[in-house]
DNA sequence: CCATTTATGGAATGTTCATTCCATAATGGC
DNA sequence: GCCATTATGGAATGAACATTCCATAAATGG
């Protein structure tokens, strides 16, 4: 009855993530946005609203994938094996061979504090599920006698959430892939049971 | 012979490093900025060229005073004790208590990656200078026998260098002074000798 | 194949941006 | 106390921004 729809969200969803990801909110701007999404602006604010709700819209869909990840590994590990399998996988996307891009929630942290105290918020949250989800693996691993002696849980929890935000900045400052492998190795070699190494 | 200048140069250059340092070089508008430097646009740029020329000043400085930091600690300490107190010294000023602005070189890093490459480069370029002191520091620590034997200078170092990052986004995150230090803290006995805490 | 409806993208809008211009203010030398 | 000179800050400028408007395109039911 009327003209069907052309644009394919999810596509341009994509492509709306990834120059965020690479600039930033900011510093993205619309003309940017419409020639990287192949889009007119009819279309987009038709579809998206405007360019924060493109913006919380793409964030969700990010974290959501993200979680997914997450899941798929706890399927077949546990305990700090899951955490390393977890940091390997994050560095994949974080270290970008050509793109450098960090972590596009840390990245927006960063720049939302003291802009958008709501949003900086909500994305703030969406790290407590990661913390949640390391220290029930932290427990495992305790239980299981291959994580430090002199480690509690929490101490954990606070240790590699440093690292993890630590190896995202540091893979926009230019960090290789294999340099962040090496990195994730030691990190878990520092908080396993010494006999594990000898 | 003509009208004197009634800049405060060092008062107003400060005030520019408290905006950018809260809130980036790019949400930064130049009517914000004149207002928190108290000057108008005629001073402004006789002073001090354009906004991107004032924003390198302000890196240049803050990174001095950084440096200037540094050596200070260094004619008391020696090893991982010099490591902590620079460590812990700068947690004082990334968790500053109602701001929480991290630090003005790693937000800048993550700010520029992909818009101004220059900059960005530059920016990174900052950080090696503190690579090579932490690498003096690690070396000192093996010598002494205070560095735990498995881990090596180059390993220490990138260990470091992620923690460092990590901290200074963590805090931007939210993370309490109190927590900071408890991190700190935490991450230099991890790489401690084992016998120095049963 | 026409009428109706909705999607589309480029042109128009009004705001904000960084920067420049300029009338005025403030000094020291005469 | 007036002249030459330079600092100052508010007004003017032009570019870029996010968003809205609108003539046109593309579809289906009649």
């Amino acid at each position: 009855m009327a003209r069907p729809v052309q644009i394919d969200r999810s596509k341009a969803l994509r492509a709306a993530r990834d120059i965020f990801w690479r600039q930033g909110f900011t510093t993205t701007s619309m003309s940017q946005l419409l020639k990287a999404m192949d889009i007119g602006s009819g279309s987009f604010y038709a579809a998206f609203g405007s360019k924060p709700e493109l913006f919380a819209q793409v964030i969700e869909k990010y974290q959501n994938w993200s979680a997914a990840q997450w899941e798929r590994i706890r399927t077949s590990r546990k305990g700090l094996d899951a955490i390393s399998e977890f940091l390997n996988s994050t560095v994949v996307d974080v270290s970008d061979k050509n793109r450098r891009k960090g972590c596009l929630l840390v990245n927006s942290i960063l720049e939302m504090e003291g802009v958008d105290t709501a949003l900086h918020q909500q994305l703030v949250g969406k790290f407590n599920g990661l913390e949640q989800r390391l220290s029930v693996c932290l427990q495992e691993a305790k239980d299981s006698g291959t994580l430090r002696e002199d480690l509690s849980v929490a101490e954990g929890v606070g240790y590699l959430m440093t690292h993890i935000y630590g190896l995202r900045v540091a893979s926009r400052a230019g960090l290789s892939r294999a340099e962040a492998r090496q990195r994730v190795q030691l990190l878990i070699r520092m908080i396993s049971t010494s006999n594990t190494w000898g």
